[in-house]
DNA sequence: GTCTATACTAAGATAGAC
DNA sequence: GTCTATCTTAGTATAGAC
């Protein structure tokens, strides 16, 4: 039950929003340390080089992964809709952290890219027994990425990404296709 | 009919393939030179700066975007299939200059996200002829994403990306949801 | 646990030779 | 049109004070 630090949490949080919001070129340890509102010699005590804060990062998405597949499980409205609905409703801590290691990912980072390997692998089995075929599966978790991309990964501007109404009427058309 | 410059080009296509395998960090100045078999002077020569290297990209995906959505439009065996085939089907010139370019707009680059919403909007007034309503226009364009998000965009290693018959599956299954 | 100061390396850019 | 210096600034990392 060690309460974790406070700082450590605030420099990742700062990783994140500039990971997010201006990319991995920008997301310097000295930008990052000034967002948190650290110093450099700060930030480097918790983190003790640039690959650490990376996987300081990663370690994150680990853990609230973990949480998160539980309650796309335990969805009372089921996992396919839920699953979709959280997809296109980007801004939670758990998504802010999914697009920032994806961003390490898209820069080589190969821990990155084999935690969101897993949290797919994870997604896909909560959703398996809710679906028709496989073909199915493929439909809903590849929608959901592209919900992310146009949500997120591209900085929200390219996507006439579905919302409210519309949204609902996409999830019934998959829904409808895909029900088992 | 100017032909263009070789060097130019050799230097665009060495900044693309930096960009998709190591991200925006991984492509410098020194680095694409080095790929291209030029020298850093040389290659400040075609483009004169970072900005203007991230220039030339864009305006390579411009010329290559317009070429793209008349072959969408003309295809044989219908828009909704092609379409979604050939976003499975990364690795033709044309998508590695997108997938490029998304990296500069996960950068921040104002200019590369403008040419991507451009081009989709391209894309969602090719397709929406050949689909049912706007859930499914939605579908369509989503599902690209996705595949595009996991063929390429997250350094191929994670998806399981459908291909062969898996592919002919899912687009079936689209295309029956969508139909008009 | 957090800071300042400093060392070292790499990135972007310029000048001028060929 | 392409090269080899060279300059300047920014990024990573260390040392040591508080």
């Amino acid at each position: 039950m060690s309460r974790p630090p406070r700082a450590r949490d605030k420099v990742l949080d700062a990783f994140e929003s500039i990971l997010i919001e201006d990319g991995e070129r920008a997301a310097t340890l000295d930008a990052v340390a000034r967002r948190a509102g650290v110093s450099k010699g700060g930030l480097l005590y918790h983190f003790g080089s640039r690959d650490a804060l990376d996987a300081g990062l990663v370690e994150r998405l680990r853990l609230l992964a973990a949480d998160d597949v539980a309650a796309t499980q335990g969805a009372p409205e089921g996992p396919v809709g839920y699953f979709l609905a959280t997809s296109a409703h980007v801004g939670s801590p758990f998504d802010r952290t999914i697009v920032s290691v994806s961003r390490l990912a898209n820069g080589g980072n190969a821990t990155a890219t084999a935690a969101l390997t897993e949290l797919r692998r994870a997604w896909a089995d909560a959703i398996r027994p809710h679906v028709r075929d496989d073909a199915s599966l493929d439909l809903v978790l590849l929608l959901s990425d592209g919900l992310y991309i146009n949500s997120a990964l591209l900085n929200d501007v390219p996507g006439p990404v579905p919302t409210g109404d519309a949204l609902d009427a996409l999830i019934r058309l998959v829904e409808s296709a895909t029900r088992t």
